[in-house]
RNA sequence: GGGAUCUUAGCUCAGCUGGGAGAGCAUCUGCCUUACAAGCAGAGGGUCACAGGUUCGAGCCCUGUAGGUCCCACCA
């Protein structure tokens, strides 16, 4: 019994039950097997407390092509999905939503808080990976992960505790990002940089001695409570005598030297600085090389500390007033400027960042950097695009040390134990260690890991590591990854580092970057501005092969991308063409299956498609081979659109409606295997459509097209003695249209066609395809001539390499105006000739280009010189 | 301040290692031709930002200029 395909394309009708049919089947599953190639990429865990956005939709798209393209190459193709517990995403969340009920982490306690978080994982995890079985991922589900499940806690336990043991891990007190909000220590990375306006105030300094003054300007006046110094360039001549006195801090009248360091930078303001060690990083480094105290000024959340009754519990831009007003009051304010000036933010909630010193875990990084940098440099791994290695390799030579621990309680807790008894710290792997001197319970560090420092161990830890697992030794190192450039730094690189430590290899071959997806506008995304487009609107209306489609196309790899509901139309009509071009070939097929094994006696449009199929399969895949998936979808498109659909399946409908026909057989056998290849090739980026036309038009004898093998070159389907007859008939064919719709022909109105040509190959060409002429050019009737004697003398002509074609229009014939025809041609043919003569009689041309380019160039200029004498033989004719 | 990247048709963008400028959308003209009007056939439209250079030959390579975007950066 065959089946049809539904009369019209309708995405929802058939994505939900492919994709439930192919998890059942258990296609995406993959195990390891020894006598087939692993291709691997695990996916970038989302948060647990997203959606699924454009980014998102982007970057398991082009995953998903990798895997399936691969998966029918004939590897073992893994994607491994999960999500991640995104700590200060999370942890914010939740406390937000708290705080609506009026609860704080503290009225919940640590146990009660992370239980609610659980919850959350359960409830929100789902989520986003329900939505991207939306867009067809064909992820292997069984082993979905997530970065705070028994596997990444024993991952990240073993590698904290190795690298601590290397002495790579170490805890101090150094000055860190500190977020006054989310009220944890956040990494470098995590800090964004913006101009903020602010002002510029200069303030005068008492010497102690009373000798005199000194000015100096400040952004941040209120961190003046916590100087404990002033700083000027050694080599300046102007504060020579100053070096090594004291001055008054102004407000707090508290004693402070004055120091001379290269920091200093003598031509910006007065070059003499304000040093407040607490806060700043520079003047904490300062203030190391100088011995100078330490003084914090803030609490958690940014106010001013107990320390300063006067001002305390302001927070610091009160506070900033407050000690402003003061100064003026002192008689300590100079003057006060305009200065715009760059703060670090918070990248999650945007709060100004405070720098503090506090007691925190760091990784060190030079020893972790130079490997990874090393790898890329000796392709070990590659980017593509290339030029994000630049990218990359930047930030590994300018790293300083990986601040991993957070005041959050939400992720892994530092495996770090003391003992309260003897001060004794352990760090272990082991849940409840003792304390190893008095054999005491200890107390687990109560901060917990940066989210990334388990991202980082993400490539193995979901293999199985540090178990010595099979599918470790088998899949890893990863094959691909996919990521935005704008994860580099936080991700990339940190997996980069932590694989080749771990163990041994980088963790992935090669880094696939994409860019964002903007509003139609060019703007970002974002909830703030309101213009985010949901992914799952879009499949519910145009379907997720659309979509997918829509975001790999027009787009070079990197490359930003501006999303337009005008382009999801454009791929969704491309579905619905290649859905009905399938439907009328299933018409036509015969109810009884065919012998598609055997290929019949094909005809030489048979033949121009199929190397037509054959070069497209070479280029598409070698494409997608380089990443250049964008191109290749192209590629597939305009083959099927125009090659296929608009000139193959035009030129053998009369071979189908002719029972008589003898070519019928192969042109049915060549249409249904040019679209089974056709539809092969377009699987990865379009797998709903494919899928549901395969299974129809293969009767369920084969299971489904994500299984079926990747098209393959083949030499014997090259065929370029037919595909030059069938482009030369395309030509006419165009050419008599292109006429026609001059001359406003209606297409009811059939002519006559004479077909001029001295050659006799282009007469047989001609001669056996007749019936293109009559079904494509609109002919009443054919006639083959060898010069133009028998052509009624009422004609416009066409011409086209090595023939003339005349179309009889008595009453339509305008001479002037055909005569108008020729000239223009005329005036281009001359062109070309001067083009082709100026570099054919450019004797360095010869001399220097490859032969290959000059054979080309001599059969231009001999082809176009044919058409110039046809031309003026034309001319002659009619100015008679 | 340093770096990356971009500037190609009205719009949004492709253009792989240098060898006659492309797509989608939009525009204009005809068509309900029994797979598809979510379609068919035709057409118009570009000094490839600017200035130099390398080359037989440059949208593509080099240098500089202008403008846009992004990343990094301790000028208080």
């Amino acid at each position: 019994m065959k089946k049809e395909l539904e009369k019209t394309y309708n995405p929802s009708n058939i994505e939900d039950r492919l994709y439930k049919k192919w998890m059942d089947k258990k296609y995406f599953h993959a195990e390891v097997d020894r006598n087939k190639k692993p291709f691997t990429i695990v996916m970038p865990p989302p948060n647990i407390t997203g959606q699924l956005h454009m980014g998102h939709a982007l970057d398991n798209t082009l995953q998903d092509i990798l895997i399936r393209y691969k998966r029918m190459k004939g590897y073992n193709a893994l994607w491994v999905p999960g999500t991640d517990h995104a700590s200060i995403a999370t942890e914010a969340r939740i406390v937000e939503e708290m705080r609506k009920e009026g609860i704080s982490k503290e009225d919940l306690g640590r146990e009660g808080f992370l239980e609610r978080a659980w919850n959350w994982k359960k409830q929100y995890g789902g989520r986003i990976v329900s939505q991207l079985k939306k867009m067809g991922s064909s992820c292997d589900w069984d082993r979905e992960r997530f970065t705070m499940d028994k596997g990444c806690n024993d991952a990240v336990k073993e590698v904290f505790v190795k690298l601590y043991d290397k002495g790579l891990i170490y805890r101090g007190e150094r000055i860190i990002n500190w977020c006054p909000h989310c009220l944890t220590s956040i990494s470098d990375a995590e800090v964004e940089h913006e101009d903020q306006a602010g002002h510029f105030w200069h303030l005068k300094y008492e010497l102690s001695d009373g000798s005199g003054s000194i000015q100096l300007a400040t952004t941040r006046p209120e961190t003046l409570l916590g100087d404990t110094a002033i700083a000027v360039n050694p080599k300046d001549e102007r504060y020579k005598e100053y070096v090594g006195k004291t001055v008054i801090l102004p407000i707090v009248h508290r004693e402070i030297p004055v120091v001379a360091d290269d920091y200093v930078d003598m031509e910006f303001g007065t070059g003499v600085v304000k040093i407040t060690p607490a806060h700043d990083p520079n003047d904490f480094e300062v203030g190391l090389r100088h011995n100078l105290p330490v003084i914090n000024v803030m609490t958690d959340d940014a106010k001013i500390t107990e320390d300063y009754p006067e001002y305390a519990g302001m927070d610091r831009y009160e506070a900033r007033k407050a000690i402003v007003e003061d100064l003026k009051k002192e008689g300590a304010l100079v003057k006060t400027e305009d200065h715009d000036h760059n703060v670090g933010v918070c990248y999650r909630c945007g709060t100004t960042v405070e720098p503090r010193v506090s007691e925190q875990w760091f990784v060190k990084m030079k020893p972790l950097a130079e490997p990874a940098i090393a790898a890329v440099k000796n392709g070990e791994t590659e980017f593509v695009p290339e030029y994000f290695e630049k990218t990359y390799f930047h930030w590994l030579e300018n790293i300083r040390d990986w601040c991993i621990s957070r005041q959050l309680w939400w992720g892994h807790q530092i495996p770090a134990f003391y003992c309260d008894e003897c001060g004794e710290m352990v760090v272990t792997k082991e849940d409840n260690p003792v304390c190893p001197k008095c054999h005491k319970k200890m107390r687990q560090d109560e901060d917990t890991l940066d989210t990334w420092f388990s991202s980082a161990l993400w490539p193995f830890s979901t293999l199985g590591w540090p178990q010595k697992t099979e599918e470790m030794e088998y899949f890893y190192p990863t094959s691909t990854l996919v990521t935005g450039y704008d994860i580099i730094p936080f991700w990339v690189m940190r997996m980069m580092f932590s694989g080749i430590e771990q163990t041994g290899k980088a963790p992935f071959d090669t880094v696939l970057i994409h860019g964002l997806v903007r509003d139609s506008l060019g703007r970002k995304m974002s909830k703030s501005l309101g213009n985010g487009i949901d992914p799952l609107e879009v499949i519910d209306k145009y379907g997720a092969d659309a979509l997918r489609f829509t975001l790999i196309t027009g787009n070079a790899p990197g490359n930003d991308m501006r999303f337009y509901y005008e382009r999801v139309e454009a791929s969704r009509n491309f579905a619905n063409k290649v859905w009905n071009a399938s439907r009328f070939i299933m018409m036509n097929l015969p109810d009884e299956e065919m012998e598609s094994g055997v290929m019949p006696e094909l005809t030489d449009a048979d033949k121009w498609i199929i190397s037509k199929l054959n070069d497209v399969i070479r280029d598409v895949t070698e494409n997608i081979d380089k990443y250049e998936l964008g191109i290749a979808a192209d590629k597939i498109y305009s083959f099927i659109w125009e090659e296929f659909c608009d000139w193959y399946i035009e030129m053998v409908k009369p071979r189908l409606y002719n029972e008589e026909d003898t070519t019928k057989k192969a042109a049915l056998w060549t249409l249904k295997n040019v679209l089974i290849n056709a539809l092969k090739l377009l699987h990865p980026y379009m797998p709903f459509v494919t899928e549901e036309i395969y299974c129809t038009l293969m009767d369920n004898s084969e299971d489904s097209i994500m299984i079926s093998e990747w098209p393959e070159y083949l030499d014997e389907y090259h065929f370029p003695v037919e595909e030059e007859a069938v482009e030369r008939i395309k030509e006419a064919v165009k050419a008599i249209r292109n006429m026609r719709s001059q001359m406003n022909v209606a297409p009811s109105r059939k002519t006559a066609v004479y077909v001029v040509s001295e050659s006799e190959k282009v007469r047989n060409i001609f001669a056996s395809s007749r019936v293109f002429f009559a079904t494509l050019g609109y002919a009443s009737e054919v006639n083959i001539l060898e010069n133009k004697d028998g052509v009624e003398p009422d004609a416009v002509s066409v011409l086209v390499p090595d023939a003339a074609i005349y179309i009889p229009f008595a009453e339509l014939v305008d001479i002037e105006k055909e005569i108008e025809r020729l000239k223009d041609e005329k005036k281009k043919l001359e062109g070309e000739l001067a083009r082709s003569e100026k570099m054919l009689g450019n004797s360095k041309f010869i001399e220097k280009a490859p032969q290959s380019k000059i054979d080309e160039e001599k059969a231009k200029q001999q082809k176009y010189q044919k058409m110039m004498d046809a031309v003026l033989a034309r001319l002659e004719q009619l100015l008679k």
